[in-house]
DNA sequence: TTACGTGCAAACGTTTTGCACAAAC
DNA sequence: GTTTGTGCAAAACGTTTGCACGTAA
């Protein structure tokens, strides 16, 4: 992690109303630097691992501060463990259902956020993926919660 | 729950190879019965307010032990908490960001299965929701998982 | 009577909360 | 100097497990 990383994480923070802290700029530079989806224990450790030491609640309680200012996304996990990444794009997510590994598609492959999930089934090719199951999940606000307002 | 249900779901569970216990009887008619995307411990609830004591491990158990046999589909919903639903077709999840409702789509109008995602957004008219994005979850093997068979 | 299901309590892993201390502005 | 963040411990929560007892075939 360069000097320079931690410099402009310090900027983004500013800049988005939270103090620059030792551990919300480490653990915003690592999720951004990793392009991986890492649930709060895994970024927990990663840090320690690399000699920072930080209590696992100043650890949640960031994440969640961070991500609720739109700096980082959190989303639930397929295995229900809650998970941070740094990209902001709308993009699907690839799941593998062997080793668990969660990948993004949509980012240097826009044109599958144009095809529909029955498509995307039989997008194997482009991808490498053996595919063998689409779900998606819209959100909104529903017709009764709409009538009150 | 008329007579009839319950014989009904004593057969299925049977033809699966789960005896037809009084707990799972209970369990797997009230979940198909309900039209919801229920919690474990709603339907706990559900089952103790009419009047049926079970245990809560009970209760995770069988569900869990009917869902591997394919009765009931188990997912986690958006709040992290393990979901069970009747609705076994593939279908889309509607999520309402003012209620936490979900409710399913494709099931009277499959014609959604075969939107993009991006067009899905769009589908207001014919839906009265109002969505504000979707996301599509593909589950399958990675290339690399792929390489090791 | 033998295998299977139930219920209780205890254990587990993740996440949140309360509070004294420390750092940032 | 006041506000805000940190770290520890404890609590809270959903879920799983171990085991003695009960029920089904």
């Amino acid at each position: 992690m360069t000097e320079r990383n931690l410099t402009d994480t310090s900027s983004v923070l500013r800049s988005h109303g939270l103090r620059p802290s030792k551990a919300r700029v480490l653990i915003l530079a690592l999720v951004t630097r990793r392009r991986e989806h890492l649930t709060t224990q895994e970024i927990h450790r990663l840090l320690e691992n690399g000699g920072h030491r930080l209590g696992a609640a100043t650890v949640y309680q960031n994440l969640n501060r961070i991500a609720q200012k739109g700096l980082l996304r959190r989303f639930i996990g397929p295995d229900g463990l809650v998970r941070f990444e740094a990209n902001l794009l709308p993009h699907h997510h690839l799941l593998c259902v062997e080793c668990g590994r969660i990948v993004d598609a949509g980012v240097n492959e826009t044109s599958l956020r144009h095809l529909s999930p029955v498509d995307l089934l039989t997008a194997k090719p482009a991808t490498g993926w053996e595919f063998s199951g689409a779900q998606v999940e819209l959100k909104g606000v529903c017709p009764s919660c709409r009538k009150k307002r």
